[in-house]
Parts: structure tokens; C-alpha cells; sequence
RNA sequence: GGAGGGAUGGCCGAGUGGCUUAAGGCGUCGGUCUUGAAAACCGAUGUACCGUCAGGUACCGUGGGUUCGACUCCCACUCCCUCCGCCA
């Protein structure tokens, strides 16, 4: 969430943000309320003081057995009026939350200005696309043939975009999360966290899933299933105040995740590219706003030093204005390479929210030296998504015999060199 | 599911209708002392909103109510804790 003095403030800076996102939201209603709720503030704090006057006035009196009867009468009339201008300002600012909800984060002055996905930006790539000797097949296809993947007992059990692993399989997920999180805090000093995988209401409107994308979110009576590790992760530490020196806080979590993909019906059907539930290990940073876009730098090349140690061709593109998430102010996708499909496919997102989330969240820092506490910057991006992970590796690893040879750096988490069909 | 207890500043914790401008402690920051540190002592230390300034207002879990006036009394709700039951 922005603040709304800073729109008030930067109305041109806001509107231009709006209109580089194709949003179709405009400010003027929000800032005719924010008017309104002013002039209502100043009418109501004059009568409180008024009233506060009288009332040490009626205080004094009694302690000298006065009886002020006509102060009382005056009293009362205030405190009506009061009351009525009270109601107005809550229902005035209820309607300023839900206007200033819908208003997604302002891009990042380095972020390029575009309408979508074509207007991405490849900043580098690493590795070669690997040689076959044969046409490549699909990474379910190479699954389903060894009998490591098995999506139609899945829909069985539950339906459609979920899945089942038999043997090593299974052990490549269980795996990949390994291996993820030994990088993560050995390599890279992040701290591992372990979290609840469901949230409640608050946690997901401070990190921006609620109450705009409420359709993407499964949930049970009481409670919604983490779409990512982000949500749980990141509030940790809402409503709390940190100390400077702690930052930046680095944490790594791996948790499954749960997305209902409203919207993506007739996409990428096959395979383990979207799936209802999928394991994600997942970087999380809480950043001094000072140096929160060097740390953007470094947490995406953290999350590519994986790419790197499991050998996978990638690169890495700059999200445009347009296709840019509504809490982030600026994105970098990590594109694998699918040697079946012949296309870069997303297997990481890394962010930073600058102080949006922290903004809905009141996740804070104090300084040191006596200045006033301030608003983190937050940041997130994926260690890896695990599904897609093994889904890149099925396919640039495969043989022509079918069999998948695993990745040296996962041969110690994995036990053996090669993938061979189940007995 | 049943019974009981609780929610006050960064943290702990006192506070039964108007000197609450929220006691006291811890922590933090500054100072004195010290070669330096510790200890001791002295002082400072909440957040947000309105206003160009002066200044003003709000906030003791949330929302109502009573009252001239609510941290304090009443009602409802939320969350946390303890015990019992059930249970991996």
C-alpha cells in the first residue's frame, strides 16, 4: 500500500506509475475522500477540545461543591456532535483503505516501461543450451516412462494439476529442497525458518494477497493456504519494530504452496509447471531502504547460484512496467532453459517491495542514532520452485535410452549418478 | 468440545470514574567517573493524525453502551494462556 500524503503529494509520480501498468484505477476519488476526511478531522479535534476545556472545568467545581448544570447541557451537545463526526471520519477512512488497496506499487525508475511480456528486458544469460542426439521429449513424457511421475493417480486422488512421485522421484524433490536450503545458509548466511502453512486474514493483506487476488487463494474455514513461503516468512516480523544493526535479515524457508490458477484454464495443462500445490524454497530479506536495491542484486544472485551448481542454461530478464506484480516495485525472472518445449521457462522471481508490504504490515526498524523508525523494504525471490526445477533437469539431463543422469552438486542428496526406469 | 485466567509503551509490569501529563523496573541513548571497559550515579527515551506556524487531537486487544467525563463500570467479539476431554 502507498501512503495516501505521499499521493497527495505526488499525484503526477502515482498517475504516471498507473498509466505505465495499464491500470484502469484513477486517484480522484481517493483524494476527494482524503479532502473530506481532513475537513471532518479539524471540525471534530476543535470540539474535543472544547470538550476536554469543560470537563477540568466540571472536575474543579466538584471539588468545590459547584453543580454546573448548564456547562453539563453544553456538554452533552458537543459530545453528540462529536460522536457524529466520528462516525463519518471512520466511514471516510474505511473507504480510503479500500480505495488505497487497489493502488499497486509505483516501478522502479530502472524498470523499463512497457505494455507486456515482449517488453521484458534480458540483462544476462549463463550456460549453453545442451546438444541431443535426439528429439528431446517432454519432461512428463520422460517422467511418466520411467514411472517416477504419475499424474493420472493423482487425479485420481484429487484431481487435476496435482501430483504423484514414486522412488527416486519423490527422492529428487526431497532432494532439490535439501540441497536448496544447504546452499542457502551455508553459502549464503540466510537463517532457515520453519512456518505455518496456513495464515490468517492479516498476514495476507500485508504482503498483497488480500484483498485483491482472494480468487487465487485456497482456504479452509478459519484459514488460507500459503500461496508461497513469502506471506508466513515476511510476517514474521509484522507489527514488530527491529533493530538497524539486525539488518539486512536474511531467512530461507521451504514450504509447499497452494494456488487455485484462476484464470490460467488451458495453460500449460501437462506436466509440473502449474500445479495446484508445488514445494518452494524461498528467500526472504528485510532490507535497510538505503541499500534495499543492492540487496535485490545480491538475493537474485543467490537464487541463481543454485541455477548454476545444478548446470541449467538460463537468463535473466528485468519485468517491464507492465507485466510487473502489484506489490513489487521492481522484478527479476529467472528463465530456465526446456530444451521439448525450445522456450525459457520461469523458474524464479525475485523482488522488492521497497516498503509496500511493510507499509500494510508496520514491519519497522529504529535507527541508531535517535532518528525516527522507519518503514524495512522487503524482498523476495524463489530458491528455487522445485516442481520446475525437476521439471528442468528431466528434460536437459535426459538420454536417448530415457534414463535422466543427475546433476553432479545433487549426486551426494541423491545417492546414485543416474535415473532409471522403477522395477 | 467444557471450565477458568488474561490482553497497558521496545520488553516486564502497577493502575476501581476527573492532578494519568500512565507509577516502577528492564532495555536503549547521552553524560560523570575510568588508560579502556564494567559497576555506580545523573539525565533523556512511545506511536500516529490535523495544522504553514503557534498549537491541537487520538491511542491502555476490537466494537458498542452508561456518564458532563471511561485505562477504570456494563455488553458483545477477537486473540493468547492454564486445566479437563478428544487426538497424530
Amino acid at each position: 500500500m502507498l501512503d495516501v500524503k505521499f499521493i497527495r503529494q505526488n499525484a503526477d509520480l502515482v498517475k504516471t506509475s498507473l498509466k505505465n501498468r495499464g491500470a484502469s484505477i484513477g486517484l480522484d476519488p481517493l483524494m476527494e475522500k482524503d479532502h473530506e476526511r481532513r475537513t471532518l478531522i479539524q471540525k471534530a479535534e476543535e470540539l474535543k477540545a472544547a470538550r476536554n476545556q469543560f470537563s477540568m472545568k466540571i472536575a474543579k467545581a466538584k471539588g468545590q461543591g459547584g453543580d454546573l448544570e448548564q456547562e453539563k447541557a453544553e456538554m452533552r451537545r458537543i459530545s453528540d456532535e462529536i460522536k457524529d463526526l466520528d462516525t463519518r471520519i471512520r466511514d471516510v477512512e474505511t473507504a480510503m483503505e479500500t480505495m488505497a488497496m487497489e493502488i499497486p506499487n509505483i516501478p522502479h525508475e530502472s524498470v523499463p516501461v512497457g505494455s507486456d511480456p515482449n517488453d521484458n528486458q534480458v540483462v544476462r544469460s549463463w550456460g549453453e543450451k545442451p546438444h541431443f542426439d535426439f528429439t528431446p521429449r517432454d519432461h512428463w513424457e520422460v517422467g511418466e516412462n520411467l514411472g517416477i511421475l504419475d499424474f493420472k493417480r493423482a487425479a485420481k486422488i484429487t484431481g487435476a494439476r496435482f501430483t504423484v512421485s514414486w522412488g527416486l522421484g519423490s527422492r529428487l524433490e526431497r532432494a532439490l529442497i535439501n540441497f536448496m536450503l544447504d546452499v542457502h545458509t551455508g553459502e549464503h548466511g540466510c537463517t532457515e525458518v520453519w512456518t505455518p502453512f496456513m495464515t490468517n486474514r492479516d498476514s495476507m493483506t500485508a504482503t498483497g494477497q488480500l484483498p485483491k487476488f482472494e480468487e487465487e487463494l485456497f482456504r479452509t474455514d478459519d484459514f488460507f493456504l500459503v500461496p508461497t513461503a513469502e506471506v508466513p516468512v515476511t510476517n514474521l516480523y509484522r507489527d514488530e519494530t527491529l533493530a538497524e544493526e539486525d539488518l539486512p535479515i536474511k531467512l530461507v524457508a521451504y514450504t509447499p504452496c497452494f494456488r487455485r490458477e484462476a484464470g490460467s484454464y488451458g495453460k500449460d495443462t501437462r506436466g509440473l509447471i502449474r500445479q495446484h500445490q508445488f514445494n518452494k524454497v524461498e528467500l526472504v530479506r528485510f532490507a535497510h531502504p538505503e541499500r534495499s536495491f543492492t540487496d535485490l542484486e545480491e538475493l537474485t544472485s543467490e537464487a541463481e547460484a543454485i541455477l548454476k551448481k545444478l548446470g541449467l542454461h538460463y537468463r535473466v530478464v528485468v519485468l517491464c512496467t507492465g507485466d510487473l506484480g502489484f506489490s513489487s516495485a521492481k522484478t527479476y525472472d529467472l528463465e530456465v532453459w526446456m530444451p521439448a518445449q525450445g522456450v525459457f521457462r520461469e523458474i524464479s522471481s525475485c523482488s522488492n517491495f521497497v516498503d509496500f508490504q511493510s507499509r500494510r504490515g508496520q514491519i519497522r526498524f529504529k535507527p541508531k542514532q535517535g532518528k525516527k523508525t522507519e518503514l524495512c523494504h522487503t524482498l523476495n525471490g524463489s530458491g528455487l520452485a522445485v516442481g520446475r526445477t525437476v521439471a528442468a533437469i528431466l528434460e536437459n539431463y535426459q538420454q536417448a535410452d530415457g534414463t535422466v543422469r543427475v546433476p553432479e552438486a545433487l549426486r551426494p542428496y541423491m545417492g546414485v549418478d543416474l535415473i532409471g526406469p522403477m522395477r
